[in-house]
DNA sequence: CGAGCAGTTGATTTTTATCAAGTAGCGTGG
DNA sequence: CCACGCTACTTGATAAAAATCAACTGCTCG
């Protein structure tokens, strides 16, 4: 579609319908007649892996639902350094509390599917139906919360602290969203786990393998992981049990 | 007043009268029937330097306005760790992109003067006056950048660039506040300074230190600093140069 | 089959924290 | 007014944590 013209990463939009699906259920309190006049302008984009779905200062004219796949947020500094500042997971939210240009970069971890709606057409919305700019808000407030946490994880906790806190994030998530929070995949790689903690690859490594020694967890085939002490890894994330 | 009676911090509140000439200044955009309503029902509270105004867990029934002074927000660990996610100062607003708990302590640095009224109040207004909700929104993405910059900084940061970020941050918002940006007050302590930048007080007393030889900043009395060559601390804090 | 990447592990270095000691400034009370 | 004690800050010596450098394994995908 030539909506798409100004992006250079070739993203092939179409008419999104699973998707509307799916985001009524992110917004299922809200008024039907806003969300179908919102579904009306959807349409999916599909990325592969490592493909860039919005860069650092483009102008934030979308936003995205992601129906399936995952993604990584990241900035980075002139020379190369990079901070993960979030991953997104079927289901999240891309674009929402943003001002008027992206901040960070999105790529994707595994091939992705997304559902991609322009923000004016949400801004409009938001004053037809007041609930959707509070659900809205919400989102904003929930996020910072998060950034505030991950900020006491960059700031004052030690390598394994940060894991197990990483690993107990991605189990609560996993509960959201149905699963059993007892083995999760890992979509992400460890430079990737690393940029996201503040750590380097083999920091992460080192920690894992500590972990796997004291039994807390256990590898898989494709990026798999079972938390077999979950208990042991809130005390470790804590920071209530020495980490030796 | 009796809208007190619940705060256990001793904050003694009365009608505030210059306190809603500074906040007409903030929203100024905004539609003056609304502001004149938020007014007959704002509060002053002073606080002593160490005091609290808002507690991590406590409902956030309240929004403040800072008048006069400077506070920090911080985070604990059970251990004792703490985290400072922010500094505020005479003009910034508190308790607007929270959830229904204030997520994190808020110390007066210094004697402080703030204009407080409910956010049930604030809500009701969002609800007649659109473009009060949206600045509300801006706000809490502003605050969510501020929030992954300073993920950057402690995620991959040096100590030094730590701090000169952190130097040229102050200078930013003293020139916005009409100053000159030259020579600024300090009203935080080394341990909050480092509590903020994920460092110890001895770790930033050294690159004071090291930033005094190398003629980057010079120090006065009571907390006065400034900034010799605010473009050579630009460098530290992009990282661009080799922090020796 | 081979190149390349993700991951692990080891040796060493660097950075920052920790421990320790001392100075300077400030407010309080004699 | 000065002595005292407290706190903020600085500086030095040492330790610890994590980064860096390096080598190797195993896998995946051309």
């Amino acid at each position: 579609m030539s909506a798409c013209a100004g992006r250079q990463t070739g993203v092939p939009p179409t008419v999104c319908d699973q998707c509307a699906a799916r985001r009524l259920s992110v917004c299922a309190s809200l008024a039907d007649e806003g969300l179908a006049r919102l579904a009306a302008v959807a349409e999916t984009v599909t990325l592969s892996t490592g493909q860039t779905l919005v860069s650092d200062g483009d102008p934030a004219r979308y936003m995205f639902n992601i129906t399936r796949g995952s993604l990584r947020l990241h900035r980075l500094l002139g020379d190369g350094r990079r901070q993960i500042v979030g991953f997104l997971f079927q289901g999240d939210l891309l674009g929402l509390a943003t001002r008027a240009f992206y901040q960070v970069e999105a790529e994707a971890l595994e091939p992705l599917t997304a559902c991609r709606f322009r923000r004016s057409a949400y801004d409009q919305l938001c004053e037809s139906f007041p609930a959707l700019g509070k659900a809205l808000l919400e989102r904003a407030c929930h996020d910072l919360q998060a950034a505030q946490d991950q900020m006491v994880l960059l700031g004052r906790m030690t390598s394994g602290e940060r894991f197990a806190r990483f690993l107990l994030d991605l189990q609560a998530r996993d509960l959201r969203n149905g699963g059993t929070g007892v083995t999760l995949r890992l979509s992400m790689t460890r430079a990737d786990i690393a940029d996201f903690l503040g750590l380097t690859t083999e920091t992460v490594s080192r920690v894992v393998t500590r972990f796997r020694t004291l039994g807390l967890i256990a590898l898989g085939a494709k990026g798999q992981i079972t938390l077999l002490q979950p208990s042991a890894l809130a005390d470790y994330a804590s920071g209530d049990r020495a980490c030796s």
